[in-house]
Formats: structure tokens, C-alpha cells, sequence
DNA sequence: ATAAAAAATGCAAACTTATGCAAAATAATA
DNA sequence: TATTATTTTGCATAAGTTTGCATTTTTTAT
């Protein structure tokens, strides 16, 4: 096994569980235990995780909002995870999307939430099946290679029948005025089902994409319950998006 | 065999299992591990692939990345998976299952095959995907976390809905008096979805499950019509299997 | 304070890579 | 087509990495 493959599955196993144990990853990997320890050393002076007696912890997890991370648009998601995460309690019903913003909070979720995730992601539900207390329902279909989410008529259709209590969805472009928008025709229609499909709807973006506008119009910024960005509710940038009276910053 | 040919190779294999080792590309490409390694290096600097010490790596490492990646019985699993897919043609509707003697079979499918796979595993779905000229489509529903395949209702209504050119189940036992056979009580029904659901059904199995029982009856032996294990069909170990004239060995 | 577990250190073996060079293969040109 | 230039390949050697083991030091928990 390549050493940087080890280095990826640890990181995976720190993301997703917020800590390691060297022994753990000892037997895992079939490797010796110094070899472990010299990974994780690796990954410390990297700065990706936080090296502890006995094993390893992720960063983020200790000092959320520090800037240490290569990737910006990775810790603002991470932000936006965490802030989406306190929508879910359990026993929910929850409908989520795929794309990346959505893959943090599949790997965010805490260990003890106890709800029902429905997705239309493979990558999401292979995601979430990580969690022990969270049952995955996979809305199936013509899986669009682009976008890696299950597309068509059969979507369109199961999602019909369904009435889940939230729904998270990320997003290509908003806009105040335009409201949400997407540039694929397949993914524009999936999008305004899962809408339909809930009782409130969040959508996650990184402030970057805020006033941007693609082709397709998903819904208006009306029918839309949570706004869910890295920047603080009263950022002088989301001004524009907190007049509306329904409409909830995060 | 051109350098432009042994890139190609190398990237698809990259793409399929997110890694290779520069001995493994030698002896598949019969040339020195320096060709192996210029072409790692060039591949490199054109920023297609991160090469690493010992092989290279997919930059932009996706899911299934086999944690353990010491599948059981790996090489027995890779030669039925090349009978299997003598059995695929072009505009075939195709049926899978999950498991790794099918993930086998679709790591291994031919880039130009032209067809439709439906499947009811999120990975099976991932890797198919990554065949250019593939279509897949999810059979969605709840995700069983021990065989991580879609089962209930859903799954089964619409396989109702469905029939294939041909469905490949993997199993956990198989016998000549008891016939198909399996332990889990969700998967079983899956199963037998399936099997109805296809015009033909392939059992791939390695050979060292054949003549074990489980709890659950799936189907007959007569029920199947293609039983193909590592072993050439002739082999004294089969023979009990031969009699039946429906089924075919392979 | 002490025993057990984990980490650091130094070292040797196995393995991988870089470099320069000559032979072979391929492409270009007369 | 022949021959010249260019690229590609394999080999030898040296240098660099990675790994596991033995030993010592540090940390943790009782």
C-alpha cells in the first residue's frame, strides 16, 4: 500500500470521526506501528490534523475557525456544515442533494443524531451510511455522470410521494433578484422536486457564488427557508437577502 | 505499444482504482520500470495524475477508495469477472447486483462497451460511471449497511416495473439440492426481485462457496442459467453441475 | 512511585528513483 | 526508398525513501 494512501484513508478516518487511534489504524492498515506514527507526523507538520498521545484528532474539530487550512472554500464549507447541522434533530426526516458543501455535512453529521436521510447522491449515501444511528433511503435513477446525482423521470416521481421535514440543497447560482438558479436542465428539475418534497427547504453556499445567476431558475429566494453561508447573518454582504420576511440567515 | 496507448491505460486505470503501483503497470505493459516511470513523471507534469513514491495516485481522489483493498480471493474474483463480461453486448440492458466479484466485473468492463447497467449498490453505480460509454441507473431505496445495496419495497416495486437482458447476483451459498441461498432476509428479496426482473441470470461465485447452504432459499439451481466460477467448466468439481440442462458453466 | 503504553532514535534491509549513456524505434527529409 | 534526425527505451550505477526492529526515553494512569 502507498504511503499516500494511508495518509488519505487516515485523513478519512479523521474527518469522518473526528479522531484516530494509532492502534486502530495499526491493524487496519496491516502495517507496524511506527510506520503509523511516522504518518501521522507526516500529516501534523502539514498542519492536516492534530497529532495527540495514542493517536490523532482532527483540527477543525478543536479550533473550528482557525485559517489553517490550504483550501478556503473547504473551511468555509466546513462552516457551513456545522451551522446546517443544527437544523437536524432527531427523528427527522431530511432530504439532501450531493455536491461538495453537502458532502461536508454528510461527514459533520454527529454520531448520536438518530433521523432518516433521503438522498439522490451515491456518494452522499455511501456517506452518511458511516453513521450508525442514520438510516439512508437512496432516491434512485439515471445517475447524470456531471453532476453525480440520480436524475429523471423516476426521481421526479418518487420524489412526488414524499413529504420530508427539511431539505438541504446547494446551489450554482443566487441572487436576490433571479433567486436560485442552475445551468442543468436535468439537475434544475431534481432540485425544485426536492423542494416540493419538504416542508422547509435550506440551501448552503459559499458566499462567493451570493449574486450570481446561471440559466435555469430553480425557485425564488421566497421559497427558500434558510439561507446557510460561511459569513456571519448580519455580514453586511447577506444585507440584501434579510428583508425578506420568510427567508432565515444562518 | 505507443507511449500515448500506455497513457491512456495508465489514467483509466487511475480513474478506476484511484491508484497504481509502477511494478503492477510494468508487468501489465511489458516494458522497464523506467518507461514506467517517465511516463508517471510526464503525466504528472501535465497535471493529470499525482505521482507518488511507488506509483501514482488519482488527484482527484473519489469515493469507493478500497480501504482494505486486499479483496478476498482477488484473482479468482478478476477471472470470472472477464467470463462475465463475455456475456455482455452491445444496447444490453444489464442487471447487477453489489459485492466484490461484482465490483470486479465493473472495474473490468471494456471502455467501448455500449450499454445500460442498472444497479442497486451506490458503488457498483460509482465505478460503472466512470465508463464513458456506460448509462447506469440506481435502483434507489433503503441502504442495507451490512451489504450496502438497496432493499425494500421500493427497490422491489420497481424491478417489477423491469425487464433486463440479463442480471449478474453474486451469493453467499450455493448448492445443487438446495439452490441459491443466502442469509439475509432483505437481500434475499432483493434477489429474487432481480431474478425476475432479467430474460437470463448469471450467478458469479467463487468456487470455494459452492456446495455451502445458508438460511434463506433465493432460487433453484434450474432458475439460473449461467453459473460461472474461476474454474474452467469442465472441472471435476462442477460436474454435479453439469447435468442440469438449462444452466450453462462458464 | 511504578508499571504499562506510546513515542523517539538509530540502524540495516528492501525497495524506488534519478542520471547519464548507448541501443533501438520512430519520424522526417531528401 | 534510404538516410538522417529525433524520440523513446533499457541498462548500470549511485542516491534517496520507506519500513520494521531494537533500544532508550517520555508520557500516562494507577
Amino acid at each position: 500500500m502507498l504511503k499516500e494512501e494511508r495518509h488519505k484513508i487516515i485523513l478519512k478516518e479523521i474527518n469522518l470521526h473526528n479522531k484516530v487511534l494509532s492502534n486502530d489504524l495499526r491493524d487496519q492498515l496491516i502495517v507496524s506501528e511506527d510506520t503509523i506514527r511516522r504518518d501521522l507526523n507526516e500529516l501534523d507538520e502539514l498542519g492536516l490534523i492534530l497529532k495527540v498521545h495514542g493517536g490523532a484528532m482532527s483540527k477543525t474539530f478543536h479550533y473550528p475557525f482557525n485559517k489553517h487550512d490550504q483550501v478556503y472554500a473547504l473551511e468555509a464549507k466546513q462552516v457551513i456544515a456545522d451551522k446546517a447541522i443544527t437544523l437536524f434533530k432527531d427523528d427527522m426526516m431530511i432530504l439532501v442533494e450531493g455536491g461538495t458543501t453537502i458532502m461536508e455535512i454528510a461527514k459533520r453529521i454527529p454520531n448520536d443524531l438518530r433521523a432518516t436521510f433521503l438522498t439522490v447522491s451515491p456518494v452522499v449515501a455511501l456517506t452518511l451510511a458511516e453513521h450508525e444511528n442514520i438510516e439512508v433511503i437512496t432516491i434512485g435513477g439515471k445517475l447524470a455522470k456531471n453532476a453525480n446525482i440520480h436524475t429523471g423521470a423516476n426521481v421526479i416521481n418518487e420524489l412526488s410521494d414524499i413529504k420530508t421535514d427539511l431539505c438541504i440543497i446547494g446551489t450554482n447560482g443566487i441572487s436576490v433578484q433571479s433567486g436560485l438558479t442552475d445551468s442543468d436542465w436535468e439537475v434544475v428539475y431534481v432540485m425544485k422536486a426536492m423542494i416540493r418534497a419538504a416542508k422547509k427547504t435550506a440551501v448552503v453556499t459559499i458566499a462567493e457564488k451570493l449574486e450570481t445567476v446561471q440559466k435555469i431558475k430553480i425557485a425564488d429566494i421566497e421559497a427558500i427557508d434558510f439561507i446557510i453561508t460561511e459569513l456571519s447573518p448580519d455580514s453586511p454582504v447577506l444585507s440584501a437577502y434579510s428583508g425578506k420576511d420568510k427567508t432565515l440567515l444562518l
